[in-house]
Order: structure tokens, then C-alpha cells, then sequence
DNA sequence: TATGAATGAGTCTTCATTCAT
DNA sequence: GATGAATGAAGACTCATTCAT
């Protein structure tokens, strides 16, 4: 009837919007809320949006929930991996607390949506499937770690052993700090402590030494004396 | 409020007092899954009970759920300390290596169910409290490991660290792969492999020693062949 | 929690608002049973809607009886207030009779629903509540009454006496009356026979009408001085 | 097998007692609670007894209550009867006030009971069948009002009124005020002052006085200033 | 006769999902 | 596409009543 000259793009920027906002809204939600507690309804709310939109975009609930907990998880990944040191860069030393910290600060983001998603199983089964193909590939928390501690490993910086291993040993260690962190809302610098005390056994190993077996004039200068 | 009439069916299989029956149905869905979706209903037709008797020996469905998650974890816990091997006894390297393998045994048992709690804030938040109190007092994967790395320690076999920072390290490792086993149903074996590199990675550490700075006529039995 | 799909049965007949059918349904309800033995099933049955409705208009199912409560009674004061005699007009006789008649009728109307009320104080209790504020107000039924023999007496036409305690006891005795009518399903003829009675009681009073038949110094009130 | 001589009479005390501990259980919790919300358990528990026994005493759980209720109300009336005054003797004024002021004792005692047990129709029911047969009879709260006001008009210390329409008048201006003590917790003082301005106006009356036929310097009423 | 564990229908309430507008 | 009212199955929990001991 009268000539609504509707503005060029606004609509499907609005549409755009919706689902943007409606993955928005579920990972607010889901960062302190666990899966199965979180009502539809309190998406769209939250979103700010009508009950029912969701279905236009997502099949389902845990189809939203799904996609805000990838992106959430794969800018955590991907800011990780963007801080990496390069190896031989600083003392190599250094280089492991510095692994371990950001490691952990990595875990501390992360766990609380894992941790809610373990409630979920066939949630956390459609999450496992997603994060074990490109572009995440699984293996995301550990992988950076393995390359690091090889490469300076054959740059003889480090000693003798299995960097696979290496890394599950401190990527394990801090995974544990990590879920007392979360778990139990330890204060920060206690917990840093503790990750200081690992990054020196780490190093440092439990066995004894046998003298000449390591390449004189190396430091073995580790973390808490 | 209303008048209802209702005559109850036949008499209960009973024999095993109710009570336990219950508590065994429950443990043995826990077992499987995550007490939010674990209906009391369910509970009742494992039990071979009626809707109604839950709420004759417990306060509700979670308390039935917690008195069943602590039965389990104490029967698991008490099975890990009884095993312990004496400090000094045997090579240390079989002894840290049993008790990696002893303490990954234990958390396989305990993190299906640990996990499953971890869905359940209200459930967990009690679960920790209980756990957190005699007999159990907390503390209780841990506190073998520091014991005996500081025994063998204290006896000259072990090198110089930190009990409690090494134990950190251990359990964070062996629950990492506890986690992997649990989560992605990874064979045993592989799973043994890779316990067995952290133990040696353990024992080494990752930093170049330095000739000397070890009490000389030790033996650095361990490592990876 | 858990994995539900259900697909909704056909659309409801509406066309009325359906907030305003749950009230219809719940006040039919509330005319003969008390709100305690009212289920929400019987209601949502009742407004020919499915079950779970209820929750998308009313905060649980007390909050629609209370409206459904409270819609009824604004109307039968309304109508009671409405319908009032002027004074001055007509006999003062008939207007007492009126007045006696009309309370009546506003008993009869609302006891039902009163007395079921009181079966079931936590509403009771909103119930009061809401009847002590504007527009109601409280004191609805005894108001009136009060202000007519204030206003007839002030006029000469009605002796000397204490409005407020005549309106207490018109009130009460036709109160009376109504639950008599109410509980005991009476008969209107006898329960009008009774009202007239009561009528002519109220007018003439108790005490002996022939000056010198008092005990000498006695203070006819007596009560408080 | 061991001579037990079972002391004499014990048992039926015993059993005596059982039933006996019921009733006065059930009656201490309807003091203070309406039928519908006291379970079966709860009257047990508070007899001491245990779940079951009800029923080898009493056909159902209301008819317990029933029991509790008519032994309650017979108290009651019983002792209202019971202390009812000589009709001629003292001032005929302080003969009506105390009528009221006792009537409204009982009605007070009454009433939390009677106010309940509108709320369980069913109970209600057998409650008022019970009543209106002997030895209650009905009419309790009326009779003795009634026959007092007859036996003093007789002896010409009250005036020309119909004695069962004054009964009314006096019974339901007191029920109400009774209404109002029991439903709104009001104070005793306020309701003495109340229930002595009910006095003076139904001896009083409402209708216009003929000039002369009170003692000059009379004030009739009083009342609330 | 007393016990009290067991029964199970029934209560209120929640919430993922659909679909007429 | 967007809306949001409506659906109805399912959940936790209650409680009068029975009956083997």
C-alpha cells in the first residue's frame, strides 16, 4: 500500500545478527552454567530474541550450544597457539615456565566449558567428533608443546628424552593445577606457586644423576632454588 | 489433601535389605552416568523396587546418589592404600613405577565417576565436603605419592626435589592419560606405553644436569632404556 | 537434562484469550470446591487447554486461583456498592431491611468462596493482602453499612448509638445467617423469614423500652468505660 | 517357656492407651493445622506410635480426626454449658454482657477447628452429621443463648423481642468478632472493647427512641467515643 | 495386636519443540 | 524470517494404606 522502501541490506544484517547473537548469548550462558541447566528459553532472553529463532538457524538446542562452545574454544586455541615463543629465543628455561603458564592460563579458560560438557555425554560426543577435524585437529593443548620442547631439545638445550612424553607429563601436571584452580576457586597466587615448584621437577627430574652425563657447562638453572 | 485409596501390589522380593539395593542400583548407574540423568524412577526399577521407597530411606534422589558415589570411592581409595608398597623395598624405579601404574589404576576406577559429578555442582559440592572429612580427609591420591617419593627421598635413593611438587607432577600426568583412557575408551595397552615414557621422563626431568652437582656413587637406575 | 522431542497436538479451539479461560475455568472450579483439592490438571482440563499452559500466564497455580479469587470478589463489591440506597429516601425501616437483604445477598454470594479459602492459608494469606489494597481496600462489607447509619442517624431518623459496633453486629448476624445458608443449603424462604426477624431485632434492641424498669445507677454499656 | 505372668490389666491399658494417644495426638495437631495437611505419619510420630496401628483402631485417617474433632467439640460446649448463669440473677444488663462475652469464648476455642475443617468437605460432613444427633443435638452454640434471653424477657427484665431472632443477632455479631480474633490475630484488649459496644447496641437497638420513655440523663449507648 | 517397610497413583512443575500468524 | 502461545511427556516427591512379621 505505501511504498516501504525497505533500507538495502538492513534486513539481512539484522538476520545475520540473530544468529550471531543467539551464539553470543549461549556462550555468556555457558560460561558459568552447564549445558543441561540451560533452558532454551533463557537463551533466546538472553539473546534477546523470540523463542522460537532458533530453530530457523540451528537444528536444535544442542546444535547452538555446540557451535558456541567451537568458537569459544577455537579462540582460546588459536590465541594459544598465536603467543607461542619461538624456540631459542631466551633461556630455555624460561621457555618452560613460560609453557607451563600459558598452558595452564589455557586450561583455566577452557575447563570450566569442558568440564560442564563432560555432564552432557552425547553433547561432549558431538564436541569430540568437531574438535578431531580441521582446522582443530585435536591434540591442540598438547601439540604446541611436544614442537617446542623437541626444538629445543636438538638445539641441545634440554636433555635426554621422549618429548612426546615430556609433554604429557606437563601438560598432565598442569592440567591437574588447573582443575583445582577451577574446581575449587584457589586463589591465583597460590596457584602460581605451585606451577613454579612443577616447571623445577619438571627440570629437574626425581632420579639421581650420575656425574659426567650431561654436557659440562651447562646451566640447570631452574625455577624455585 | 485428597482422599486416595490405593492397595499396594505384592510383597517385594526383599531378602537384601532394601536400603543396600538401592544404594547398589544407584552405584551401578553412576557407573555408566551422570547422576543429573539418572531418574529416581530408574533407580527404583534396577533396585526391582516400587516408585515410592527411596524417599523411605533417604532424603532424596541425591542423597541415595551421594551415600552411593561415597560407598564406591571408599571402597577404591581404601583398595589403593592397602596396596602400597613399603618405602625401600625393590628397585625405586619399580617403585615409582608402580606407583604411577597403582595411582592411573585408581583413577580409572574413580573418573567415570568423578567426572559424572562434575555435571552436578549441587551434587559435587557435597560429594567434596563428605570426602573431605574423616575417614576419607581429602587428600587422598595425592598423599601416598608424596609419602613414598619422600621416603625413598629421605633414604638417599631418590635425587633432590620437592615431595610434594613431584607428586603434583606425577598424578597430573597419570590423571591426564586417566581422563584420555576414560574419555576415548583408548586400549589398555597403549595407554601402558605411555605411562611407562612418563615414568622415565619423570625420573630424568627435562633439563641438561650438570657433571658434579649430584652426590657422587649414586645410582641413576632408571630412564628410558 | 535429558534428549525430549515431542511434537504438540493441534492447535487449541482459542479465540478467547486463554489467560482469561484458565480464570473462567479456575473461578467455576473455585465456586464449589476449595482450592486445595483443585489440581492444575482439573483446571487446564476444565479450560479445555493442555496441561503445562498455566505456566506461561501465571506464576504457579495459586497465583491463578488468587486472580480467579480475586476477579470474582472485585465484582460482587462492585455490584454490592453499586446497589446502595440512598439515605433519606424511602422508610429508614426498609432501608435497614434493604441493607440487611443486600449484606445478605454479598454473604451468600461470597461465602463459598471464602470459606474454601480458609482451608488453605498461605492463599488466604495473599488473598488478605490483596483485598487491603486499593481498589478494594478491605472492610468492604462493613463500610456501607457503617456509613448508612451514620447517615440516617445524623439525619434523626435512626436513635442513638454506636455505628460502628451496629454495623458489628448487623454485619455479624446477617454473616450468620449466610454461612448458615451456605453450609446447611437452607431453604431462601426460611432464611428470609430469619432476616426480618433479625430486622426487627436489630431496630428495637434487647433492653426494656419503659423508662424505670434500669436498675437505678446502672450504665446500660457497661464494657469499657 | 520362663513363667512370664503378665501383670494384670497391662495390656488393655496398653491398648487403651494406643487408641486414647491417637485421639490427643490428632487433636494437639489440629489445634494448629488444617486436616488435609496432617499425614497419617505425622499423627503417628507425635502419638509415639508407630505408622500402622491407626487402622486397628480407626476405619481411615479421618476418621481419627473426626474422633479427635467431636471430643474436642463436646469439651467445649459441655463446659460452656455448664457455666451458664441463673436466668433472674444479678442485673439482667451483666447477664447479656457476660452471654456475649462466654459465647464469644467458645467460639474463639471453636473456631480455629471449625475453620479448618471447612476446608475437608468430606469431614465436614461427618462432622455435621455427628453433631446434630445426640448427645450434641445441633444448635449448641445457640440454645442456651436463647433460652437465657426467653427466661429473662419472661420475668419481664428485658423487652418485647423475639427471643430466637435475638439469639441470632447475638450469636452471629459475636461469631463475627470471633472470625476476626481467630483469622487476624487480634488482641484481646480491642476485642473486649469491641464485644462491649455489641452489648450496649444490641440492648439499645437501632430504631428512633420515643421521647420520654428513657430515664432523662441517660446516655444509652456510649460506645466508642 | 503392633510394627514399619513397601506400594504406586497422583501432585505440581519444567521445558524442548512446533506452528499459525 | 520472526514470533511466542501452546503442547504434553516426564521429572521429583508425597502419603494413605496394606500386610508379613
Amino acid at each position: 500500500m505505501n511504498t516501504r522502501s525497505r533500507p538495502p541490506g538492513r534486513r539481512a544484517v539484522t538476520a545475520a545478527n540473530l544468529r550471531t547473537r543467539l551464539i553470543d548469548a549461549a556462550e555468556r550462558l555457558l560460561a558459568e552454567r552447564q549445558p543441561g541447566s540451560i533452558t532454551s528459553r533463557e537463551i533466546a532472553r538472553a539473546a534477546g530474541v523470540s523463542d522460537g529463532v532458533l530453530y530457523n538457524h540451528f537444528a536444535d538446542k544442542n546444535d547452538l550450544l555446540l557451535t558456541a562452545l567451537l568458537r569459544r574454544f577455537t579462540d582460546l586455541v588459536e590465541a594459544f597457539a598465536a603467543g607461542s615463543r619461538e624456540p631459542g629465543s631466551g633461556s630455555v628455561v624460561d621457555g618452560v615456565a613460560e609453557l607451563v603458564e600459558r598452558s595452564h592460563a589455557l586450561q583455566v579458560a577452557a575447563l570450566p566449558m569442558l568440564a560442564n560438557l563432560v555432564g552432557d555425554p552425547p553433547l561432549l560426543q558431538r564436541f569430540m567428533v568437531e574438535i578431531h577435524r580441521p582446522p582443530l585437529g585435536g591434540d591442540v593443548f598438547r601439540r604446541p608443546v611436544v614442537d617446542y620442547l623437541a626444538a629445543e631439545q636438538s638445539r641441545g638445550r634440554l636433555g635426554t628424552f621422549d618429548p612426546e612424553a615430556a609433554a604429557d607429563v606437563l601438560v598432565g601436571a598442569v592440567l591437574m593445577q588447573g582443575l583445582i584452580d577451577v574446581l575449587a576457586h584457589r586463589p591465583a597466587a597460590e596457584s602460581a606457586q605451585r606451577l613454579a615448584a612443577i616447571t623445577s621437577t619438571l627440570l629437574s627430574g626425581l632420579g639421581p644423576t650420575t656425574a659426567g652425563d650431561r654436557p659440562s657447562g651447562t646451566e640447570p638453572d631452574g625455577g624455585t632454588p
